[in-house]
DNA sequence: TTGTAAGCGTTATCAA
DNA sequence: TTGATAACGCTTACAA
């Protein structure tokens, strides 16, 4: 089973390839008429051009690398799966493939074999950290980056959600809700979102005129232990609202509660600064900030696109983002349930 | 910055490309003393060839196609994940990337464009359905391909975790700690491995010489509420046991049991046929099947490279699972705590 | 509108 | 051991 060319397409019909070639792009003129009996010609043969030397011949790999963290845990992934999707959708619209990169925090070789061997035409980085190896990397490579999230490397064109304002927004609705003593539970530090998400949370305070009491405020707080420990301190406080930064931390207070019988939301009403699909068949569901991931995945591919087509991009601040309030944070009154 | 060709090294070195050529890829006969020279000139000029030209010279692209199924959920993406980073360790070692098509089940375009592009050398799917679309269009296209999971379509190469025996330890082990009423939840009958996991469990009661009552298996219980119905008519049986198939299930039963004030062990037993990082978090933690994701990808990227490079491959059944007892299954006398 | 021919950056064949 | 030279399959000036 030997693979059809474009010479046999050509010969076929007694062209020249170039011909062919063109009727195939619609670049250039070319008569209605040859350019239906080329059509023809290729389904009958089922031929398909080699996207290699086609690359070959336009410098193009017709590829762009996205890259996936080894250690994405399960959570991560949800919100990396979504983003595939939405940079597929696009990508595969102006017929592009995906080349994914594994890497690891400092161990980018997989990265840099792709970038290395020119096999793609530019890279989207789906999360940044501070002192990011990869962004390093693809910055000094000079190829087409987008990064999804905030990095603290301005150069670098940035797609991102509007954590600030949506964090804010979700901060605002709970203190309208009544709630006063809010503490907020922060996780990686060495992620760029956790700072912005921090500073939503702060901005709702400024923006309503309140204080903000900073010894309910827990950066950090990665495993089960330290947000079982913030959560006893924050009880100890008697604080009246617990907002988790991601779902992963709401997972752990959530679990840490029934532990120490404190009851969402009779006495502390809970929410998540990430919607995620366990925080509403959880008993009782969690009030979150929702985010489009695949809407952040395709905007990425669309800004790439454009650059990698030479044209320049200043990245985008998506507002694809809604409270969803949820059981636990229903007022007492409303409480009897 | 315009990139440095083979040319440029030979023009530099006062060589032929050729030469170049062969003191790069070691191919052929070539003096130590040139191809230290070579070697020394690409490192100062920081030359990378163009994997795409070498591509269309040796017809072959390097890359290695992975597909991901669109509808994958939370819980398969870990699986998805892990063994997609098998895969990777493999495929970076030969000097191959690792291309991702998203399809949904009837959808496989993204795939189609893949092979029509001929942009990879070879497939490697991570799931099979009963009747799947994906997997008779690449079993026409020609190009090598290995099934992660076992597929009803015995022409492709499969390389599959034992869940035949696994599942059958299990049941055994459980039979042995003498439950006797042992009641099974299915998944997905679209999904091969369903099938398999059942046989398993059937195998067990027949090893042993024991009854098994059919009434206590039930298939395709797909949803929270599916499981919950289950769940009432085992317990209504008085079974000592029930065994989800994965660990969607068993997070479901493991609600479903709280919703009815069921108590694990003391009620009943409980154990999965897939081991996830969920079930020994959970109160009680789960007895479960753990079977090594990342190997079964590492193997498949093998046994794929192996038929790139034109060798048959007949496939192979990985014994990399284990059964890891936990409290859920603990014996009435020891179930104290 | 179509054809010719020169790339694109490698590898491979065959001489030297 | 090295060097010409012809592929590999497609695009694209430039010519006809």
């Amino acid at each position: 089973m030997i693979k059809t060319t474009i010479d046999d397409i050509a010969a076929e019909l007694g062209l020249s390839k170039s011909t062919v070639s063109r009727a195939i792009s619609g670049k250039g003129r070319i008569s209605e008429a040859t350019r239906q009996r080329v059509q023809q010609c290729i389904e009958q043969y089922n031929y398909t051009p080699s996207a290699v030397a086609r690359g070959l011949a336009q410098k193009r790999t017709f590829n762009i690398g996205v890259v996936c963290p080894i250690d994405y845990e399960i959570f991560d992934l949800q919100y990396f799966h979504r983003c595939l999707h939405g940079i597929s959708d696009v990508a595969s619209l102006g017929g592009y493939d995906i080349l994914i990169s594994m890497i690891g925090d400092r161990d980018i070789s997989n990265l840099r074999r792709v970038i290395e061997n020119h096999k793609a035409d530019g890279i989207i980085l789906t999360r940044t950290l501070f002192d990011d190896a990869a962004a390093a990397y693809l910055k000094q490579s000079g190829l087409p980056v987008v990064v999804i999230g905030s990095s603290p490397d301005k150069d670098l064109v940035q797609v991102d959600n509007d954590h600030l304002n949506g964090c804010c927004e979700l901060t605002s609705v709970l203190i309208a809700k009544g709630c006063r003593k809010i503490a907020l539970i922060g996780g990686d530090n060495t992620h760029t979102v956790t700072a912005v998400r921090r500073r939503g949370f702060e901005l709702a305070f400024e923006q309503m005129g309140l204080p903000l009491d900073p010894s309910l405020i827990y950066m950090d707080t990665q495993d089960e232990r330290a947000v079982g420990a913030a959560l006893e301190d924050i009880v100890r406080k008697k604080a009246d609202c617990v907002i988790c930064m991601d779902e992963k931390l709401t997972s752990y207070a959530v679990t840490e509660c029934r532990h120490l019988k404190i009851r969402i939301p009779a006495d502390i009403k809970m929410a998540s600064f990430y919607n995620s699909a366990f925080l509403e068949t959880t008993t009782p569901a969690i009030t979150a900030l929702d985010i489009d991931d695949r809407k952040l995945g395709a905007a990425a591919a669309r800004h790439l696109l454009t650059m990698i087509e030479g044209q320049p991009s200043s990245g985008e601040l998506l507002r694809s983002y809604q409270v969803i309030l949820r059981e636990s944070t229903t007022l007492p009154s409303a409480a009897g349930r």
